[in-house]
DNA sequence: CCTAGTATGCTGGTCTGACCAGTAGACTGA
DNA sequence: TCAGTCTACTGGTCAGACCAGCATACTAGG
């Protein structure tokens, strides 16, 4: 009959106006917000209730303030930041195995690729084939990394879909977090090179050939040849049903 | 030769010493933190300091403070709600269209289902068929679509994986919410609920006969037929690609 | 003896008022 | 015209105060 209740907070009214204001339209991102002393006469609150709201919406990544700038905080584009963090977090405090992630980053890639393939425009081709050159001329491995983030960088912006991009962007950032200490030691890195390279190469032919499901398939076979061996035996079985095609 | 700088805020400081804490072991889930007023001795810093830190841990869903508690704030363990936030927030700021969420939406839910239907465990079957009997026997649309909701999340469950747990809740919410005046205004919502129920029984067979790659072409197929006709025109060729197997 | 109720000493939430350093734009001088 | 200074703001921080909420210790009545 009856709902719990919980006490709301002032600073937290002030934060749901905010976010409604930027949500809403008014206050577009590039806009600034009133100074915290007009807020609190607006709000009809003090400046410690003020500081605390703008402090969640700056953690949230919605807001920036600058000392002294006397147009006041400014309102920043969404951005995917503040999803990298909590991801971040969420698989640090293992919560999340490296084996979710994986299977998460199979699925995500397998259906960018698939999607790649079919949609892809002759200069977003142009794109992916210029970052494997470079992968290929690469003399050091942080020029080789770089590229081969590129690569997938413009693989993901091909399929035009922004959660895709983004998930993309911040799995595999957390997936290479969570194995970096195994890359830097590892011995064989000139065989991983040329791993990737072949891959890489054969990915892309099947781009060219708006193969989607060819594609798609290298991808996830690919991205698990490369990164299973990091895994618990037990949790590579979780991998397979993705591989199949 | 030189990297750009920025000014360190004092609460800057204090949440990440605070944070290297928690996920260092130190202040496991469930233990408490210091009093405001003991961490502002600790830190040697102002209360307002403190409090705007412990604002940011709490918007991060890391702890959570309680007026009058004497023990402290307390802190939480990783959940995924400050995940769905930020992924909401970002899929909510309209630089998101209707036909990339469904596109996105089918790629994710394909996937969940191709992986519920080899993992799944015998009760986490049951759940899903438990929530397809109340959508059978559900008299008022509200009850209806209440366990249309409880199914897709079973099956979310069953996959195992947090990433496709959250996003799935999101980008549905997300969805209902872009279409809802559309489907308050439904004239053929009887005819539109024995179609679901029709599509819901046929991939629960499939789940249940752990064909993987079936349930997961059902499920795509029935986003399609659900909620193609709700995009322009030239939209829905995105969302074909994802039609085939 | 046990229990209901109260008293206490803490907690977090909010407010006030103050000071400092940083910024941008107006102002001033050569 | 332009370099430099001035000014009026900004956000960051601090100190001290008050209130309501909670858990515990205490106390009075059974």
């Amino acid at each position: 009959m009856f709902s719990p209740v919980s006490p709301v907070r002032a600073y937290e009214r002030v934060v749901e106006q905010i976010e409604a204001a930027v949500f809403g339209g008014q206050l577009p991102p590039g806009s600034h917000l009133p100074s915290e002393r007009d807020l609190m006469t607006q709000f009809g609150v003090s400046r410690s209730t003020v500081r605390e709201a703008l402090r969640v919406l700056q953690s949230n990544g919605m807001i920036q303030s600058r000392a002294g700038d006397p147009r006041g905080p400014l309102v920043l584009a969404a951005s995917p930041v503040a999803l990298h963090k909590s991801m971040t977090r969420l698989a640090r405090t293992s919560s999340m195995s490296l084996g979710e992630l994986l299977q998460f980053r199979m699925l995500l890639e397998g259906s960018a690729y698939l999607l790649a393939a079919q949609l892809h425009t002759a200069s977003q081709l142009a794109e992916i084939s210029a970052a494997l050159d470079t992968m290929t001329t690469a003399t050091d491995y942080t020029a080789f990394s770089d590229a081969d983030v590129a690569f997938h960088d413009a693989v993901a912006r091909a399929t035009q879909n922004t959660m895709i991009i983004v998930c993309s962007t911040v799995v595999r950032g957390v997936v290479l977090d969570l194995i970096e200490d195994h890359l830097a030691h590892a011995t064989d890195r000139q065989a991983l090179m040329t791993r990737y390279l072949k891959h890489h190469t054969e990915v892309l032919e099947a781009l060219r050939a708006r193969n989607g499901s060819l594609a798609s398939q290298l991808a996830r076979r690919a991205l698990y040849d490369s990164y299973a061996s990091y895994l618990p035996e037990a949790d590579r079985a979780m991998l397979t049903p993705l591989l199949e095609n």
